[in-house]
DNA sequence: GGAGACTACTTGTCTAGACAAGAATCGGCA
DNA sequence: TGCCGATTCTTGTCTAGACAAGTAGTCTCC
């Protein structure tokens, strides 16, 4: 039996009283030295379990005004988007990826407008079709800045996903991403071995690195062969 | 101009550290010690910026052992899934909500196994499409654990959403859900007023409260009229 | 050579006190 | 009445030191 760490009981104990509604959303909640007092511990051990509620969304604090239960209006949630090869491969099955398209081209210009770089500028780009044991399961379009990574195209896509590789050459990133159902144009229909009109999940992500664009990719999915998931705790 | 915090100040050296490459996936970090040394600052400043890297999972710290830089195979992000009411209110338009369905009924057995209650368990069922100016963006079709929410028939969901009504009734919750693309069924089609082969986001949600079932939604929004959007940053 | 004790180093956590900064309240004064 | 300053309470942060616990290497003794 491990004796449970102070500030984690402080938390837990703030936590149950939310859980069970002692306090609504925007309700004044207990100060710092209030609870020092009530667990007889020091404040920096009070102030820790308070800032990681804090961090987790819970709580809302304000200098000088006092600690306030969140509005949990927004759910948010971690979202973890694994790379492919690692999710199929976790899966059972075998991966293999084939590249249709490889070489350098310039920006059109809503390629362009979308990676954030001038019009004409030179970039990498490839399509690649990921399988699940012979089954596509991702049409992968991408356009990568060669100034971020000037070997891009001498990798073999067949054993490294284009993510993993990018991730190497430049290992911290932002990326703004949106998700959406839409028809798959043609040629992905096409690549896939899919009908035209077959709902697909599409994925659109932008990375940047230290405000460099990086690359921009198109994820393509059919709807019938991949779902993403996720989960959400409080 | 302010002076930044010494923590902050350790964090962001150590981040654009790893930004830069000087710490591949796996390579041990300087030790506590060593950054007190060299920042001149006390060791729990050094110890929360350590922490909150590792929280943001940019490190992995084995005590006994040492620091080491995470190896960002998996890219995780936060995905915020704000009430639909406040998103399409946010955006400028005028949010309505047509309750199609509101009673009380037995759990089908699907029903029962997705949402984690006995079969013919007697649950709320509620369909309601969401508009934004007159355009149907969400058909809502949703199941509800009586024993949580005894009231949830009687409220106005053309005024309260059901989300918002149930955050307030069981205000911590986890979530499980999948995100997929499919076509809507005939009803939902015709609810929404679309084709039966137009592509739809739909995103099926499992909510427990302290281990009891709270509800189950199933949420399609018709693939040209809705989108998910989120953000990673490191 | 092998086993166990010892040591050095790491992270994990807590304490008691300190100062700063933001915000609300109350009193006094014009 | 209206404004301004002092007071008090809040959170935000830092410090110097302490002990615990996990790990790895070394040293000694059998």
């Amino acid at each position: 039996m491990v004796a449970i760490a102070p500030f984690a009981r402080v938390k837990q104990f703030l936590k149950r009283e939310l859980g069970r509604g002692r306090y609504p959303p925007g309700r004044l909640m207990p100060s710092e030295s209030q609870l020092v007092a009530r667990f007889g511990v020091s404040r920096m051990t009070v102030n820790r379990a308070l800032r990681e509620l804090q961090v987790e969304g819970l709580i809302e604090r304000r200098q000088g005004v006092g600690t306030f239960a969140a509005p949990l209006h927004r759910v948010s949630s971690t979202l973890t988007i694994r790379d492919l090869h690692d999710e199929i491969v976790a899966r059972g099955h075998a991966h293999h990826a084939v590249v249709h398209l490889a070489r350098r081209e310039a920006a059109s210009a809503v390629v362009a407008e979308r990676l954030g770089v001038p019009r004409e500028t030179s970039l990498f780009h490839t399509i690649i079709v990921h399988r699940a044991d012979d089954v596509a399961v991702q049409c992968e379009d991408r356009y990568v800045n060669p100034v971020c990574a000037p070997g891009y195209l001498e990798v073999d896509f067949t054993r490294i996903t284009p993510t993993h590789y990018l991730l190497g050459v430049a290992p911290l990133w932002e990326a703004q991403y949106s998700i959406e159902a839409a028809a798959p144009t043609a040629r992905e229909a096409r690549l896939l071995g899919i009908g035209r009109r077959d709902p697909c999940l599409i994925v659109m992500r932008r990375t940047v690195s230290r405000s460099v664009p990086i690359t921009l990719a198109r994820l393509v999915h059919p709807g019938s062969r991949y779902l993403l998931h996720g989960e959400f705790k409080p």
